[in-house]
Formats: C-alpha cells, structure tokens, sequence
DNA sequence: TGTGTGTTTTGACATGGATCAAACTGGCAG
DNA sequence: CTGCCAGTTTGATCCATGTCAAAACACACA
C-alpha cells in the first residue's frame, strides 16, 4: 500500500485474497451452494472452492466478454449485474447479496454475458467450473443443489419479466422493497429498515423506469405512511399497505 | 376412435404415445439436448429419452403447480410458456419450437412454475429428470450441455428483460421478428417467410405490449415496405431495414 | 349460403411515465 | 469553512402507448 504503483494497481485490478475459503463454517451455508449437503459432501465442497476475493466498491467482479471460468458465491456486500446492448443502452438485470450465486450466464457460451460490479466492498468465494463439473459428478447433492439455483435463477428472471411487461410503477416499486426485505430477512437482517446500496437511477434502470419515477414513487409512499426513505435509508412502515400496491390494480 | 367418449377424453386429456425416441436418428440433435455428444454417448442418451407426447393445438404439457419430474424437448410443434400472476394477471414468458427445451424452471422448486400450451399440433420428447441427473453423472458431455442449456435460457431472459425494459415498442416487434427469423432459418425453415403460431395479442403479451400496439407496428412496418403482412403469414422483406429499428433509437 | 365467434385493423382520445429544468442535499477535497 | 459534485426531489410539460369503440375480416359450422 506504501508504494503508489501498487495503490493504482489495486485500484484498477481486483484484489486477490489466496484466502482458504470453508464453506463447512460459513453462516450463509444454507442459503449457499451447499445447501443440504452432508458434512461429509460438505468436506469435498471444500476442496474446489479454493479462493475467495475481495472487492472494493465499483470494482468489477467480471465482465460481459471475459472468458468464463468459474461462479462465485458472494461471501459478503452487494452486485449489480448488468447488460449492455450493442448500441450501449444497458440495464441493471438484477442485484445480488450473501449466499447468491453469480456468473451462471457465462456456462452456455464459454464467456460472459454481463458485467457484475460491487456496490459496496464485498468478498466471493470463487468456484472454478471445471471442479464443480467433476465433483458434482461425484456428489449427487451438489449436481441437485447446482441445478436447482440455475434452475431459481431462470425462474427469477421470469418474475422480473412479470415486473416489467405487467406492472406499473409503483406496483414495480412496492415489489422491489418487498423482495429486497424478504431477501435480508432471509440472511439475518432487519426486514424493515435497511440500507439501499443502488442509486435511485440503478432501481430505475433494474425495473425499467427513470430515476425521476422512482423517486416519485417514494415521496408517495412516504407520504402515504408506506415508508419512511431518508436517502438511502429505508424503514418499511406498512408491509401490508406495499403488498396492496400491487393488489390495487384490479380495482 | 369410434367412441365418443375416448374422443371426448382425448381432446381434455393429453395423447401419450409410447413411441420409442430415437437420438441418432432426429435431424434437430445438433440443436437439441445431443449436441456435440459422441455416437456412443448417444446411444446412452437414447436408453434414457424413452417416450414422446403429442399435443393437440390449445393443450398444455403442463401448468403452474403440477409437480416437475420430466423436462421436454420440442420435437415438433410450436409452444408458449405463460406466467399467471396472483391476481390474475398473465404474460407470455416465451415461445419455443424444435430442438429447444422446456421445463427447466421446475427444478428450483420441484414443480412447475408456468404453463406451456401448444399453439399447433406438436410432440415433445420426455426426459425423466432423476435419469438425466444419473445419466449426466456418467456422460460428462450431457452435463456439459444440459449445463449449457440452462445458463443459455439465462441469457434469453435476460435479453427479454432489455426488451421491456428499456427498447420502444417498434423496436421490440423488430427484434421479435428478427429472432424469429434466425431461429427458423436455423431449423431449416425460411428466414424470410413464415406463419406466426400466435396470436397479435399473444405477442404483445410476450413483449409487454398492447395487442392494438402490435397490430399498428406491423402496419407501420408494412407501409415503410420493410416487411409484407397478411394475417399469420408474414414475410421480410428488408432485413436491414428491420434492424435498422432498434439502431434507430440514437438519432 | 348464412351465422357466430374470435382475431385484426383503424381511429379518436386519455394518461402514465418520460423529459426537461431547477432547486436542494450531503459528502468530501482543498 | 468553502466550493464542488453526484445524487435526489419536485414541478411543468410532452408524447408513446394504452384505452375504448367500431368496423372488417377469416374461419368453423349449421
């Protein structure tokens, strides 16, 4: 860190922790890959993930192009996956925390699709894709568990599709919260008050709408006691008032 | 035949014929699950691809609910998947013809997650899923390409969510268009002129649109003579002109 | 050949969200 | 402390697409 060359470097280039990852002692265990595996099938899961790295935010994890040689589970922080169309119009496809698996979309074409940047320091265990092949050849556990979070992720996608091809906006905006507090729930957090690490311009660009929108919606929430938003600061007020949103189209 | 009640019962039921499938022998392998397998990789496949369905136009080779135990490649035919919100709502989450496969988002959660209807008469082939987990532990290039297969459907979707969620309602009828055609021109069919399965409605389902929407897209198309219009059928006439569309956006 | 039903086309009008613009906020470098 | 900058909020206006309505059309069937 003394010497400037490096600090640029580092600046540029991901850090590479050579650290022992242990999936056998990590709490996010059961939302992770190995999920329902034995202790025993837990060991060998040990022996591929090899090498966790850390990221600082902004930096990025992979992008669309690199070759693909392995999926990462995110350790800690927060992702934004991105798309970018060849006339450089991009979208936010989806964000990812603790537990969730990223780079499945690299597998069907030998390099990836999307960028993936951090939106706060995060760390992830990385997986090379080789190793998961063949010790997935060996662990039924694992070839199951690997299948059915791809298999999770195409149904997600479909779920943003719903969000984006039905909803309007401020039901895509309620949903929003609503999983992201699900979500932490899920991995200890508070599902009421949390943090959002994304600009409002990066939920916009995630569900298809301007920035502008998106703040709308949330001085409207406020102000109709669904939520309190002190900038990134956000504090669920009335869950069953957001579930509602996207129940009031019918009417 | 004869009995009007097996007639009755077969036009509410789905017709499972217990035809043998033969791998080697079907001229889509190299689109399909077989791709790239070596001949006696094929014969293994072909001990675990062991009964065909045929569907009648308006029938589903399954619904939202129903418990996943098969995936299915399309033999012949043509298919739409459909997601049915809580509140009733619906959207068409794609449409699939020969070689592709179907049922890959029930294994997250062990049954099914949209209803896939078939818009003219088809046949799938059925591929037990606990077999192929067995089979692809065994045959490395079946893993490999079952993998491929399900990070590819990945992509799809998200390229589906860079259509609703930032392209222009003509943009994305040209882009539908356009995918159309590779898809068929890869099958052997003409790129250039084809009967669309679906419905204008069904369409702007797919692409979050209006049915009025598409139908004035197409007229526009037709009068700027980039393609030639009647009902179902429908030919490109300037392929360019089309892609032209969705560079358009810039100007 | 007529009749009914589902699909498509086209027009007139309404509106949700985009766009443009300006003011405000908080964090941070100097 | 001051000034700057990225991010956010809010208002005014615009426009792409939705909505509603009617007519044309195609196809199945009596």
């Amino acid at each position: 860190m003394a010497r400037p060359e490096l600090a640029r470097q580092q600046s540029t280039h991901l850090v590479l922790a050579e650290l022992k990852a242990a999936c056998a002692n990590c709490n996010l265990r059961e939302l992770c890959l190995p999920a329902g595996l034995s202790n025993e099938e837990l060991e060998q899961l040990d022996t591929m993930v090899n090498v966790r790295r850390k990221l600082k935010r902004g930096e990025s994890l992979y992008r669309a192009g690199e070759v693909f040689d392995a999926i990462y589970a995110v350790r800690s922080g927060f992702f934004k996956s991105r798309v970018t169309y060849e006339d450089g119009r991009d979208q936010v496809t989806g964000f990812s925390m603790g537990g969730e698996i990223l780079g499945m979309d690299g597998i069907g074409q030998g390099h990836h699709n999307c960028d993936v940047v951090a939106l706060e320091d995060s760390e992830v265990c990385c997986i090379p894709y080789t190793r998961l092949e063949e010790l997935s050849r060996e662990v039924s556990g694992l070839q199951r568990h690997f299948h059915k979070m791809m298999s999770r992720e195409i149904v997600r996608e479909s779920g943003v599709m719903m969000l984006l091809g039905v909803m309007r906006a401020e039901e895509r905006i309620a949903a929003f919260l609503l999983n992201l507090s699900q979500r932490l729930g899920a991995r200890g957090y508070s599902p009421l008050e949390f943090h959002l690490r994304m600009t409002r311009e990066e939920i916009g660009s995630y569900l298809g709408l301007k920035l502008e929108t998106v703040s709308r919606a949330f001085s409207r929430f406020h102000a109709d006691g669904l939520i309190a938003v002190d900038q990134k600061f956000v504090r669920i007020v009335d869950v069953q008032g957001l579930k509602n949103i996207y129940a009031r189209h019918v009417s």
